[in-house]
DNA sequence: CGGTTGCATGCGTAG
DNA sequence: TACGCATGCAACCGG
């Protein structure tokens, strides 16, 4: 019984939703961010299995300049720029502005476009920069209205889908929010029609609450401006007074509020100054908008704490950071506070007091009454909680991360395979989002205050810790292209005196990451296409694609197995009674389901049945789905420069949901719109934006579709002809002894079991090519890589893309059948090679191939990137396409899921 | 008497 | 020096 990735369609199960309400949901299959196109990029990128291609991490796109991907921006065009080029671009845009307006209010939305779009959701960190210095010419108003904007911005395609419709954007986004949070619930906004009113009593106060604050707080500012975007937005003021720093609580962002006077009720403060008692978010607070993968709604993360013992303990009260607590809950005037619902990764719901006491001159926020919450989430001191809000919904989520010897702990009391994956989903999902935001991550280690983690740290730097100033000098000096970075760069330095100290706050390292990540695939194993959904069948040549108009929804977390006779199974395990039950391939299970459910096995539709497999069996099933993951999973490169958790955090915080890196990367970033402009022609303006346009059908003749059949049939033809040649060789090679003359095929051939190894050997496949060989690794990639199929592609760098080496449909195809192929040709001249070898020592390849059909081939195209070499600043742009290579392999890493299933399914 | 609640104290950090 | 936060501790409450 082999775990597959259980699909199982002879359609491709495309783990793409476009959504008619706007834009995508997705989650890259590279590197596992969640991202999503604004309704801008209602364009899909065929693939092998279906139309993905992250943005964030798509290293093949570049201008030409020596950049990293993180520094890579979607042009207006249609094409990628490095982020100097956009940025002197942006610079040059916004100084020539005269009279400068709040973004929003410029006439053409071109320029605001353009600097919320690059700077929101693809920009490093660097881009505080460059908001700074948008700043520094906007002034009062206009600030609020760019913040308005940029709020608006991260808010997904809407309020981009409003902008577009000409609406008035100040207070747009606060009064959709406004309507949507007293909706607030849990999961999709379908369910969120649900009780909305009556559970949310506490959501809705707060909403209320904030509303208000906000009315109180936001200087000239609309009254519909949302709150949840105001103190973003003054967030990011303080931000420039703040310097930035770690997201984790207790890097205090040191408001200054006023002081409040002996003796003067907080309330009569807020009345009288509301902005003293407003909500100010903290920077760290700030992640940027994440999408959730079950619904059009995106994670905002708010902010975290580690518990204290206090936090811990019985006593049952959580000491919130006052600035927290003052920026993302509703604001109290009375000790007593309100009762808040929050809730966790399990869904399920619960009720706190949020309340304050009078400290000296301040306020002492507490959530009372967590203790329950916080047994049932088995936390202790050194846990790590973390507070999100699910957008436009408003709801405030809960969730949390075990420290370094928790998590261990746990893992060794764990089965290897939960059942309820999604228990640590949001934990993971939020966690992982500023993480995988980032690639390179100066900040993975550093500021880490954690004792596990700080041993850590200090064995991958010095133990003087100048590392990371170190590290901190190299990037600023790469990055610092005309800006400075001062102000990014002065709280690394900063952070790292934090380590040591007192603070309990915990980053995430390598290891919490590996294992988020493992947590992540675990999600996106849980997406499912909406159960009631239909998926419209877009016919390309002879490739069927599923589109959905809905988001993606959680289902259960199944196991699925190809059994020797060839047919599959899908397993699931009773939330009951946790038995495993065979199930069709084809079914979808809710999130929470029991053997009285399993309507297609009326022998077990009770807890009371026995498990179908005997504990050997379902031990080994366990074993092989972990192993299936881990494989998975460790296939994709782990940048060790990604930015812990926190970091990452952090980062996003105080870039304001935008940015995060620090030329670095950054991550997981909610992909807005290319900054396509008007008139633009690419593939990507094009099409009709999500749900204005005709739907496309298979007859569909628009420019998109004729765009795509026409690149689609080339690529065909590529196909064809490879395919002829290679039947020609392999005919050929049956009656000659083998010696390819094919060069491409030859390299096609190592490279595929140079893939497939390389997931064996995790870590040092990429070490196994001598330079020859990569070249011709590369040779062959970037072969496969002029018939890719890319829908954004600009069209002037055509040439210069191509040879970046995207992956495409193409090459995905004839890779995924080069292990198998290869292995066929290497046993049909397993005796001729073997006495050839026997005389020469010849070519036969190197093993591994059998492995590629065992394993999911997705494993064996994610050579992984050395740490070291994600690490090499100022790289020579021949070396970024070896970076880039890489990352195709990684790229395609995921893609091995859809290759597996290309092999388990006739496709 | 044990648990809860509210406040006070002291330490660490940032300005 | 101001502030935030962890925690101590006394008052209060209820069984």
């Amino acid at each position: 019984m082999n775990v597959t990735c259980g699909v199982t369609s002879s359609i491709k199960w495309i783990k793409g939703w476009r959504l008619r309400s706007g834009g995508f949901a997705n989650l890259c299959d590279h590197c596992g961010s969640a991202y999503e196109l604004s309704v801008f990029c209602d364009t899909f990128h065929l693939k092998e299995s279906g139309w993905r291609e992250c943005y964030t991490c798509n290293k093949r796109l570049h201008c030409g300049c020596i950049a990293s991907k993180a520094l890579l921006v979607l042009a207006d065009n249609g094409g990628v720029q490095c982020i100097s080029c956009i940025r002197s671009l942006e610079l040059s845009i916004i100084r020539t502005d005269e009279k400068p307006a709040g973004i929003s209010m410029m006439p053409t939305s071109n320029v605001g476009e353009l600097q919320l779009t690059s700077l929101d959701y693809k920009m490093g960190g660097d881009d505080i920069g460059v908001k700074e210095l948008m700043l520094s010419n906007m002034e009062g108003k206009e600030r609020n209205n760019f913040f308005q904007s940029q709020r608006d911005d991260a808010n997904g395609s809407l309020g981009q889908i409003k902008r577009e419709q000409g609406l008035p954007l100040v207070g747009e986004v606060g009064s959709t929010t406004f309507s949507t949070f007293n909706e607030a619930y849990f999961g999709s906004t379908q369910l969120a029609k649900q009780n909305n009113h009556k559970d949310h009593v506490g959501g809705k106060d707060m909403y209320e609450s904030l509303a208000q604050t906000c009315l109180t707080m936001t200087l000239g500012v609309s009254p519909g401006a949302t709150s949840s975007a105001q103190p973003h937005a003054s967030s990011i003021v303080e931000g420039r007074e703040q310097s930035r720093m770690s997201l984790q609580q207790g890097q205090r962002p040191r408001p200054r509020t006023s002081k409040m006077g002996l003796g003067t009720a907080p309330e009569a403060s807020k009345d009288n100054h509301p902005q003293l008692r407003v909500a100010r978010p903290p920077i760290e607070g700030r992640g940027r908008n994440q999408l959730l993968p079950s619904s059009n709604s995106t994670i905002v993360p708010l902010f975290e704490k580690v518990l204290s013992a206090s936090d811990a303990g019985r006593i049952g009260r959580l000491v919130l950071p006052k600035a927290c607590a003052e920026a993302y809950f509703p604001p109290i005037s009375q000790p007593e506070g309100l009762a808040l619902r929050i809730q966790d990764v399990k869904g399920k719901e619960w009720q706190f007091q949020f309340r304050f006491w009078p400290n000296n001159n301040s306020r002492m926020y507490v959530l009372e009454g967590v203790t329950p919450c916080i047994h049932s989430m088995q936390l202790q001191a050194g846990d790590t909680v973390t507070f999100s809000r699910l957008d436009p919904e408003g709801k405030l989520v809960m969730g949390f991360r075990k420290s370094a010897s928790n998590s261990a702990s746990l893992k060794d009391t764990q089965p290897a395979v939960s059942n309820a994956p999604n228990e640590n989903f949001f934990s993971g999902v939020i966690e992982n989002l500023p993480r995988m935001s980032g690639q390179s991550g100066l900040q993975s280690f550093k500021g880490s205050t954690d004792p596990h983690l700080n041993v850590l740290s200090e064995r991958l730097y010095s133990a003087d810790g100048d590392a990371n100033l170190c590290k901190v000098e190299k990037q600023e000096g790469r990055l610092n292209e005309g800006l400075s970075l001062q102000p990014l760069l002065t709280p690394e330095k900063k952070r790292s005196r934090n380590i040591g100290s007192k603070s309990k706050r915990l980053l995430i390292d390598n290891e919490d990451a590996l294992e988020l990540k493992l947590t992540w695939e675990e999600a996106h194993d849980l997406l499912r296409p909406p159960p009631r959904a239909t998926p419209s069948i877009v016919k390309i040549e002879d490739y069927d694609f599923e589109e959905y108009e809905e988001a993606p929804i959680f289902g259960k977390r199944t196991i699925f197995t190809s059994g020797s006779s060839g047919g599959q199974d899908q397993w699931a395990q009773c939330d009951s009674c946790s038995k495993w039950r065979r199930l069709p391939v084809d079914v979808f299970l809710p999130v929470n389901w029991t053997c009285s459910e399993n309507a297609w096995d009326s022998q077990r539709c009770s807890c009371s049945v026995p498990n179908e497999l005997s504990p050997m069996e379902l031990e080994n099933l366990l074993r092989l789905n972990m192993d299936f993951k881990r494989r998975k999973v460790a296939s994709q490169p782990v940048h060790d420069h990604e930015p812990s958790g926190l970091d990452a955090l952090a980062t996003a915080a105080v870039l304001g949901d935008n940015r995060l890196d620090v030329g670095t990367s950054l991550v997981a970033t909610t992909t807005k719109h290319p900054r396509h402009r008007p008139g633009c022609t690419c593939i990507v303006c094009i099409q009709p934006p999500s749900g204005k346009g005709p739907k496309h059908k298979p007859t569909c003749t628009c420019n998109v579709c004729m765009t795509v059949k026409r690149r689609f049939k080339t690529l065909m033809m590529r196909k064809k002809k490879r395919q002829s040649e290679k039947e020609a060789e392999v005919a050929q090679s049956k009656n000659q002894i083998w010696c390819p003359k094919d060069e491409e095929v030859e390299s096609a051939s190592q490279s595929a079991m140079l893939v497939v190894e390389s997931s064996e050997n995790e870590g040092r496949q990429v070490n196994m090519l001598d330079s020859s060989d990569q070249t011709k690794v590369l040779a062959e990639k970037t072969e496969s890589s002029k018939a890719h199929l890319d829908l954004n592609f600009h069209p002037e760098r055509e040439d210069s893309q191509a040879v970046s080496a995207r992956i495409s449909m193409m090459g995905l195809l004839q890779v995924a059948n080069r292990p198998l192929e290869t292995y066929l040709r290497q046993n049909g001249l397993s005796s001729l090679a073997t006495e050839q070898q026997a005389s020469s020592g010849s070519h036969a390849p190197p093993q591994a191939i059998v492995e590629g059909e065992e394993r999911p081939t997705d494993d064996g195209y994610c050579p992984t990137v050395p740490p070291q070499a994600m690490e090499q600043e100022n790289e020579q742009e021949h070396e970024s396409e070896h970076e880039h290579e890489k990352e195709s392999g990684g790229d395609m890493s995921d893609d091995g899921l859809d290759k597996s299933q290309s092999q388990n399914e006739p496709v």
